[in-house]
RNA sequence: GGUCCCGUAGCUCAGUUGGAUAGAGCAACAGCCUUCUAAGCUGUGGGUCACACGUUCGAAUCGUGUCGGGAUCACCA
């Protein structure tokens, strides 16, 4: 239990003798106490005197008092500043958190839970490489599969793979008119981006197309129908619906150049999944949710043989859930997909990590699954995030600003390279050793970079920024734990607890934000947000900084002072590894 | 136009279940390495928390309105 959580239990008790009144946590508030007053944590009073009839100065007094008698273990002092009741809590406390979990490197981790939880998280397109966008994705999502792991959930990442429709087939119809047969092997050329450089010829030579036809006087929306390039396109989606073989042989050798460049970026990023879906396999489901839809009367019949869904009195619009062909469009497709995910895995609640333009998509989706009172409804959770923009706007494909994940992560790899080099401290290393430093700490700084912000704001990614490694960023964290360790090799601890000792405020503040870790780690899984630990182990580094430079470990005042915070240091390592690693970075033993 | 999100220091972001004088980093300036890694530490300057009104003992935080920015409202996915 939290220091904050027993202050709180330990007041509503006092409460509650004191007055003979029910008290619970939401009749007050505590916090910590501001650095400019004394104290660790702050009881507010001013909602508590109206109920109790009393004045902040006798009512601090009495639970105070109170406070102190019957939780002598918890509280050394307090004292009354207006309406804030400052609690001082002892440093025997604190020195028995430490002595208790300095070495548990499950410190703050939770019981487990007995649910299981689906992250789809990814879902690329198969028709170019991934991008940045495409990194915070990966990143958000697979962290958040890390956070709910920490806290006792059985997990299973997945991804869906758009791996068809008209987007792919424009990628091989620019490869059957310009590629003469070349292949990623016979240019050199990673297979995801061989395939995106089609896409692009695609869409240079349909925009050729379209103003000869308008220049010959054809109208803009009809040329746009009509290029040639479009229109071989159409077919070839019909060929491939229809499954002709030349088509789909084509579809197969493309797809695959591209899963080859995917699987060589999502391992460099540390991107892994349980499960695959390929929307190949699922574009067609969702026709017997159409059925029981009509049935229930949810959905509606329109003459044109089309079925909706009328949301208007939810305050939304009237939705297409099947086309008058018959097939199913993409929301049919997802109820058919989330239906089949539950019966697979009996999930307990399906998190899906999808940028913010398709809010209302998911909340269709939900609100769609509630009305025909399927089981999973409840379960789904959008974790939304915000679009990725550059300090000079949007990203945009037409315009070439889209920044290539690829080409990131070798420009981040060589600006590494680089500051190590200028600072020489690793000299010794094998070029083995260099090139996985390399890779920490370039991933570690664009990993931080992009978790750091709160998932559901659009961020600004400023190139200049992102690869600056001082201050707010990955790899002061990481370099604060290589100082660490610097130190450890040199000595351990010879004990495993400490006598209580009075702590210097520094050696207490350290101890204070340790503890609190349990806190954080359990409220950025219920509020699906890696941003919190991000900041906190940020927090946390600055702390220990301070307390490095203030205070010497090795040549500490005594022998119990240098016992003490080589304890420190070792509880301090152990959980800035541990909330990195939540953020899907590591950190090094030296650097 | 309807719905939803956002607006905090020059820039990037914390802080939002209402609490004390709103915090970091970057950038600027001034200091600190014969002592555990200076990718560090300490200090200075920098704010109409978009604006207005309201609720409250107390509002960056809650409500209403205004302004500014964004997303979305396809028989696309």
């Amino acid at each position: 239990m939290g220091m904050q959580q027993q202050i709180q239990e330990a007041a509503i008790n006092a409460l509650q003798q004191l007055s003979g009144k029910p008290f619970t946590a939401k009749d007050f508030q505590i916090n910590k106490t501001k650095p400019e007053f004394e104290g660790d944590y702050t009881i507010v009073l001013f909602s508590l005197l109206k109920p109790l009839g009393k004045s902040p100065d006798a009512l601090g007094n009495e639970l105070g008092k109170f406070l102190l008698e019957h939780n002598a273990e918890l509280f050394s002092s307090y004292n009354i500043i207006k309406g804030f009741l400052n609690l001082v809590v002892s440093d025997g406390y604190w020195t028995s958190v430490l002595s208790r979990n300095y070495n548990d490197v499950c410190f703050g981790t939770g019981a487990q839970k007995h649910k299981k939880v689906m992250v789809e998280y990814s879902s690329p397109n198969t028709n170019k490489p991934l991008h940045l966008g495409h990194l915070r994705n990966n990143f958000l999502g697979w962290s958040i599969a890390e956070i709910y792991k920490a806290n006792g959930y059985a997990i299973v990442k997945t991804c869906i793979v758009n791996d068809r429709g008209i987007h792919i087939c424009k990628s091989m119809i620019a490869w059957q008119l310009f590629a003469n047969g070349a292949t990623p092997q016979s240019t050199n050329t990673k297979g995801d981006h061989f395939v995106g450089d089609y896409y692009v010829k695609f869409n240079d030579e349909y925009k050729r197309q379209v103003e000869e036809l308008i220049s010959n006087g054809m109208d803009k929306a009809t040329a746009e129908k009509e290029a040639p390039i479009m229109k071989a396109t159409q077919q070839m989606l019909l060929d491939w619906e229809a499954g002709k073989p030349d088509v789909m042989e084509l579809w197969k050798t493309m797809n695959s150049w591209v899963y080859a460049g995917f699987d060589e970026t999502y391992k460099r990023i540390g991107s892994d999944f349980d499960k695959a879906y390929y929307e190949s396999n699922t574009y067609l489901l969702g026709k017997k949710t159409v059925e029981e839809g009509l049935q229930k009367n949810v959905f509606v019949k329109k003459d044109d043989n089309s079925v909706w869904i009328d949301l208007t009195a939810d305050g939304l619009d009237e939705k297409i859930v099947q086309r008058k062909d018959g097939t199913s469009v993409y929301m049919t497709q997802d109820i058919g997909l989330a239906q089949q995910k539950y019966e697979e895995y009996k999930i307990d609640e399906s998190i899906y990590v999808i940028g913010d333009e398709q809010n209302y998509h998911m909340k269709v989706l939900q609100l769609i699954c509630k009305k025909l009172g399927l089981p999973y409804a409840d379960s789904i959770y959008h974790l939304s995030y915000g679009m990725v923009e550059l300090p000079t706007g949007k990203m945009k494909s037409r315009e070439g600003t889209v920044v290539d994940a690829d080409d990131l992560l070798n420009e981040m790899e060589s600006v590494a390279q680089q500051k190590t080099e200028e600072l020489g401290k690793v000299k010794d290393f094998t070029a083995e050793e260099l090139k996985e430093l390399y890779k920490t700490l370039s991933l570690g700084a664009l990993k931080y970079y992009l978790l750091r912000v709160d998932p559901k704001k659009k961020m600004i990614f400023n190139p200049e920024e992102s690869i600056d490694f001082h201050g707010h960023t990955g790899p002061f964290i990481q370099y604060t734990h290589a100082r660490i360790k610097s130190i450890l090799r040199k000595e351990k601890a010879q004990r495993n607890e400490v006598q209580e000792t009075p702590l210097l405020p520094l050696e207490k503040e350290l101890l204070i934000t340790l503890e609190s870790y349990p806190t954080i780690l359990d409220q950025a899984c219920k509020e699906h947000d890696p941003s919190h630990i991000a900041n906190y182990v940020y927090h946390l580094a600055k702390t220990y900084n301070s307390f490095y430079t203030e205070h010497s470990v090795m040549n500490a005042e005594s022998e119990e002072k240098k016992q003490l915070r080589l304890l420190i240091c070792e509880f301090t390592a152990n959980v800035i590894a541990g909330a990195m690693q939540l953020l899907g970075i590591s950190v090094p033993e030296r650097m």
